[in-house]
DNA sequence: TTGTATGCGTTATCAA
DNA sequence: TTGATAACGCATACAA
């Protein structure tokens, strides 16, 4: 791929003034600047990014860290950073923890090596305040997207009010005992059983841990006969999941039992029944989120974290 | 960060030897090689992958470069690259095309710019000679992921062939009138068409070209109440939408109408009828697809094209 | 307005 | 076994 230096050979003129054509500077005889421009485009040049890099400038690279990119939801939020991203002139160099914390710890060397201008993150454990340590050794700015982190920017929405919103809807529509199905540490959970007491069913309400299909189908079986089942689900994916189990038990939905699913993709509107779900306004993260990165970026130094939750939105279809 | 010649300083040694310790040259005396290694990670010492890569050798980032990535099949796919690519010590740099050629273009010049060591890519327009020209350009090695691209190394599945495996499942079922529902360029179609000519049903074949729910299930009207409707879908996504449309046109699944959906993601086991589908061999293909590539980044130079198509497998559930 | 010189952090070549 | 030196491609400070 040719260089400043050919071209500058090819067109008789120094090095500097090719670099100064190329990057716009007017303070060049435009003769030369059209020789040289001529030139460039002629051999297609494309700027070395890695000498530009390396010079001390930025890289335009951002770091992005997932923990399941084949999960719809972190699909689209992907999809929404990357072109958001481009937006900015910056492009992504993605990883996949795939929930692994070995491997979370290994992409942000990676991404150090790359010198990456920023870091977008899905944390794992973010209540600790292990990614505060993480976000000194990277000296870079780190923004979380969809969790809120601990001592790290971060975009998302308020799971706990999500999980009231389920809550409320759920008890309104006279289901009268509770699931939450999905990670016990979620804040969905808090959420949703904090709502359940203040409603009166303090007593009617439990948490199941999402291990496999066949784990989930047994726990409900014991719900078989039982009074009307309300249902939360951590995701879509386990909702899905979840309706599937209740067809194998035979539950009637939403009579005997309701499911309400997070993140609405795609998908929960062409299932039978139609899946209600909290929709999270993912491309609204992702341009926050990158603006933010972008703004940190271009004002290095301290600066107050950002926190401001945003709101899911219940959408309601066959389910519940 | 800290960079060799500090280390070098700090231990007082020349750059170049903290340069052999660190990249595990034995030409070192031991009590220097301790120094400088205790240095390097007291401070936790991370490579500039830009000044490595700059200085001629690899950048060991592949481009990847995909259609939609908020299509769960193409996220799988997303995801297993980038585990075989982390195997193989490569980061990937990504970019989502959104099936637009501009955006295409314009990232093969992004990529470009980042040195990056080889690319992989789901081409648009892959019966064209384009990708060629790309190639050329780009001058590193290419390989097309999922579609054959002329010129290109590629791996795929035989997308004809599982057009054969639908057709012929649905005669054995007895479907009496056939719909490719997808691009009307797609390889499915003609090996769908064929096979059905070939079983007798050449004239009771058509195809729909995808845009939107409404216009699927106006078209999905007209057969109402007529022969047994056997429909392959371009991918499941649309498979999803036409159980959808049937459901709505009150179609009974799979008596009145099969569908056999394509990728046979996740989703499909779950839904209300599960949806069969011809999968494709994800893993396989990522794990092909990365390690050509490495092997032709690491023998550069002329090579004969690569191009055996893999095949995929009919899953039978319950719509079809 | 243009060119010379320098440095970014590596690896590689050559001497010592 | 070690160190000096150059080179990669670019931007920048400075000189002309």
């Amino acid at each position: 791929m040719i260089t400043m230096t050919e071209i500058a050979k090819l067109t008789n003129v120094s090095q500097p003034t090719v670099s100064r054509v190329l990057n716009g500077n007017m303070n060049v005889a435009p003769e030369i600047r059209e020789r040289v421009l001529a030139c460039a485009r002629e051999h297609d040049y494309q700027v070395n990014a890695l000498a530009k890099g390396l010079q001390g400038s930025r890289t335009y690279l951002m770091g992005v860290l997932l923990t399941d990119i084949s999960n719809g939801f972190f699909a689209d939020v992907a999809k929404a950073i990357e072109t958001e991203a481009r937006k900015n002139g910056y492009s992504i160099i993605l990883f996949n923890s795939d929930y692994n914390l070995e491997l979370e710890k290994e992409y942000l060397d990676v991404v150090r090596r790359y010198r990456v201008d920023g870091v977008l993150a899905v944390p794992l454990r973010e209540t600790s305040d292990m990614w505060q340590g993480y976000a000194e050794k990277l000296d870079v700015p780190v923004v979380a997207v969809t969790r809120c982190a601990k001592g790290l920017d971060s975009v998302y929405v308020d799971h706990a009010e999500a999980g009231g919103m389920a809550a409320g809807y759920l008890v309104r529509k006279k289901y009268e005992q509770f699931l939450f199905i999905g990670k016990e540490y979620d804040q969905k959970y808090t959420g949703f059983r904090y709502a359940l007491s203040e409603l009166g069913h303090e007593n009617d309400v439990a948490n199941i841990v999402y291990q496999n299909d066949e784990q989930i189908r047994d726990a409900l079986r014991g719900y078989v006969g039982k009074r009307r089942l309300g249902i939360f689900a951590g995701n879509d994916i386990y909702g899905l999941r979840i309706l599937s189990a209740l067809r194998e038990l035979g539950f009637a939905v939403p009579q005997e039992a309701g499911v309400i699913g997070f993140d609405d993709t795609m998908m929960g509107r062409y299932l039978n029944p139609s899946l209600s779900s909290v929709s999270q306004p993912v491309a609204l993260m992702a341009e926050k989120a990158v603006s933010r990165l972008v703004y940190r970026i271009e004002h290095p130094g301290p600066c107050e974290l950002w926190d401001e939750p945003l709101h899911g939105e219940l959408v309601i279809r066959e389910s519940a």
